[in-house]
DNA sequence: CAATATATCCTACACCGTAGAAGTCAACAG
DNA sequence: CTGTTGACTTCTACGGTGTAGGATATATTG
């Protein structure tokens, strides 16, 4: 047998190949650093081979977000509702860490893969043996994957990094008397690290749509 | 006195009348069809003197998402906490949905402009009101309002659109063994609209927050 | 009036995504 | 072996982008 996979073109380019180095390559330059030109660089063929493999850059960076989409591990099916749906926005806000660029792609399209609605699956399954009612199932996954993906997003968009030394000055600026839980939550503001935020967010809404579920029930 | 305000030059344009030019224009064009060349047409003038008014295009588009923020009403300080977030989101929702493609930047361009600590106080005072310690009250109010941009963004953004024809489809493709959940959800899959899942999500997150307090003081 | 500051415009540059045509090369048919 | 096909790669070029640098025009001031 062949000890490699039949590489098709005289560069043995592929696809697959194509897409993971765009993938480092966008969190190497940013956003706005990403071009088709400096990846057909780093893949080591003429910009429009790279065009040959994948159409064009919008369906690249399709690609690139349905290949991060791919890395989730879907959780035990037999763990209790609760665990599962924590273990999928866990590794959401682990991989919108480790891969931020590529992560802000998932934004801008979402619900077009294979694993999309694989993880919505989980996701409904989890909310059904959780007791929601069907008419509100998609209502409520939704609301939860969203609010998943703004927390992580905004995390890595800034909005939960420690402020900065010009935002702090800004915010010390300000008339205490119309700011004061502002002046007064200061250092707390200035310490932020979004840790702790994610999980505690996550669990605040999962413990709502709990007391949905009973308000529901008991006065049956 | 004079009848206009002081024109500075000839054709007498200035840095705000600019920005709401871009934003009409944006939301005209889409975020790829929003072109410096096309503002300046627009405004009637050479590209090169928009630049003189707003230095570059990216803290043109700061500018752009702080005037949005800045169309948002303060709710009044003495209504009951819930109901400040609630006007504050729901305001949020408003504007996410008649100026998309503006409120995109707001993702990219949070917490820089005063509008920004204006609405930040009101939610840290809210959250203090309801009784959230002052140790939570950053971390509460960070999730709060990314789960609100999230929800907001993720709608936008076509993750709460109704499904389309081609999306339905490939569920419709999926082997039914597997995808049990989506295939019994498909029809509210298709009906989602997204009003009502705005709506939902935010009270369920209120109610984990509620429920956080009262967990915090009952037991002491 | 002259001088200065402010506002506007022109030209040009480096870069972008990609259409279209041309080239290269392995595999196969005869 | 030659000829052909088809997949892969490259070249060239086009119309676009944001904006630096400098020239110009207008308004304000001395």
């Amino acid at each position: 047998m062949n000890n490699k996979l039949k590489e098709r073109g005289r560069l043995g380019l592929s696809r697959a190949a194509i897409v993971q180095t765009a993938i480092t390559l966008i969190e190497a330059e940013g956003e706005t650093g990403f071009t088709m030109r400096k990846l057909a660089a780093k893949v080591g063929c003429d910009p429009m081979t790279v065009l040959y493999h994948v159409k064009s850059k919008a369906e690249l960076e399709r690609a690139m977000a349905e290949a991060l989409n791919e890395t989730i591990q879907l959780p035990d099916p037999k763990a209790p509702w609760r665990d599962r749906i924590v273990s999928l926005a866990q590794q959401c806000h682990t991989l919108a860490q480790r891969r931020p660029e590529t992560f802000k792609l998932l934004l801008r399209f979402r619900g077009t893969g294979p694993a999309d609605l694989r993880n919505t699956e989980v996701i409904y399954q989890a909310l059904s043996d959780a007791g929601v009612p069907d008419s509100m199932i998609v209502d409520v996954g939704f609301g939860l994957y969203a609010s998943v993906l703004g927390l992580a997003m905004a995390e890595i968009g800034g909005l939960l990094r420690p402020a900065d030394a010009t935002a702090l000055e800004a915010i010390d600026a300000l008339p205490v008397a119309d700011y004061p839980a502002l002046h007064r939550l200061l250092p707390s503001y200035a310490a932020e690290s979004g840790g702790r935020t994610f999980e505690t967010t996550l669990h605040m809404l999962l413990d709502g749509i709990e007391k949905y579920i009973r308000d529901r029930d008991l006065p049956r």
